[in-house]
DNA sequence: GTGGTCTAGACCACC
DNA sequence: GTGGTCTAGACCACG
């Protein structure tokens, strides 16, 4: 559970946040039920102010990703991974789609396109490696 | 020279018109040496603050991508085809490899990757056709 | 006695205790003078901290429906099951009075809200039969 | 546009706020693309915090009631009326719901219950009368 | 002028 | 200890 903000990013704090926390969702470094670090101990792990953590959380209950049992903290809610799996890819989807829309009217030729997203991918899927997928067996 | 905003987009409007822009002088639409519309005309047609266009002049002229010519107008520089192509295309690049990045570590396999793109690129590369490349001859 | 307790219910889990109880008195499942369940019994059946269950008798305690007595526990007072039906009715008569006026100023017309009553009236004295009101008869 | 918090309240000001716009929308005293009074505007009348004002809006823009225009201000979404009818209408369907079951199991019988409302009916709908619905027509 | 974000510090109810 | 809410005051980008 390693989080990292970096303040002069252009994209709010409480956003990254949400983002990491989504992430650690998707990758089963959180799983459902489990507590989140508190607001006060993320605050101060990312050496933010709290009410920036406890708007990232807020948001996060308003999507019904996590939970909060009251006096106790905050937990991750049944159906969170899937979902966190599922916004992400909806989302990657959009941005491959933007992303070659752009390249084509640029004038690139599909065939070019290809030729570069493999090549790029040849070269970072060795650096990346797939850390990523455990088996999404999930219950409770 | 058709261009639309829309103000409830995320992204601040007068970048909206500068990209616009860009793409235009990208595509020959609009050329080196040639007159831009006014502000004041193109604030009516998008009906924006004046304001709003003279920051994306202001943005152009500082990227050395317009010149003000005192009297007359605002006219493209010269060079400027080359640098909204080159600008692009890199921009393209970066964003290409992020969403690559950010797909493999979202658990997705590279081959898997690949098709998307591949499958997307044949739908996509219909309906968009390739109006984009003229021959870049030019000078300077 | 069948308690149970949403500890993500938005009310706070004493509250839900409090309520529970009074309700069982209030249909002399618990009646006058009968011991209640200890603290610790109570949270352990619960699932829920020993300080919530105490919070919550205090509470009753407070309200004057149960009382301690030293080195035998907790017993319900004497008037409680009137004072439990009273406060119920009477929690009720306002709560109908809300979600009426609420009901009125979103536009619904009264016959119709009349309706809405009548129908549900009919669907839930169905499901819910007259579990409730064996005869008052107590004293004090 | 009269609206009033009551800071001791229970419910937090944010949200009485965002009750009372969407019942303004739901009523038309808001309309679609109408601006809504600004944040600091707004924190002065009801002499509340800015933030706290702009929380409020930050909800209702993530229920997509309304749309934030940078730099102008913020203005009621299209089909916020319908949703802010429905949402409404919603909650008073299930409180009516909960009401009724209370009722029935505090052993009031149907009968009681229907009398109970047909009367309260009748002494509110004299005072409140009908400002609520003019014709939901709509467009732009 | 507009909203968006962040910090600092405070108080509350709850477990 | 936990999160929820509010205030105060600041800075930013945008129109």
């Amino acid at each position: 559970m390693l989080f990292t903000v970096d303040p002069s990013n252009g994209v709010a704090i409480y956003s990254q946040i949400v983002r990491q926390i989504k992430f650690a969702i998707a990758e089963q470094t959180l799983r459902p039920g489990q507590l989140l670090p508190s607001v006060r101990q993320l605050s101060q792990q990312l050496t933010v102010n709290p009410n920036t953590v406890a708007r990232a959380f807020q948001q996060l209950q308003s999507e019904g990703i996590i939970e909060t049992l009251r006096g106790q903290g905050v937990i991750v809610c049944k159906g969170a991974m899937q979902a966190c799996r599922k916004q992400r890819q909806q989302l990657i989807a959009e941005r491959i789609e933007g992303v070659l829309v752009e390249a084509l009217h640029s004038g690139i030729e599909a065939d070019e396109i290809e030729q570069i997203v493999r090549k790029k991918l040849k070269s970072l899927s060795g650096s990346i490696a797939t850390i990523a997928t455990p088996n999404p067996s999930e219950n409770s």
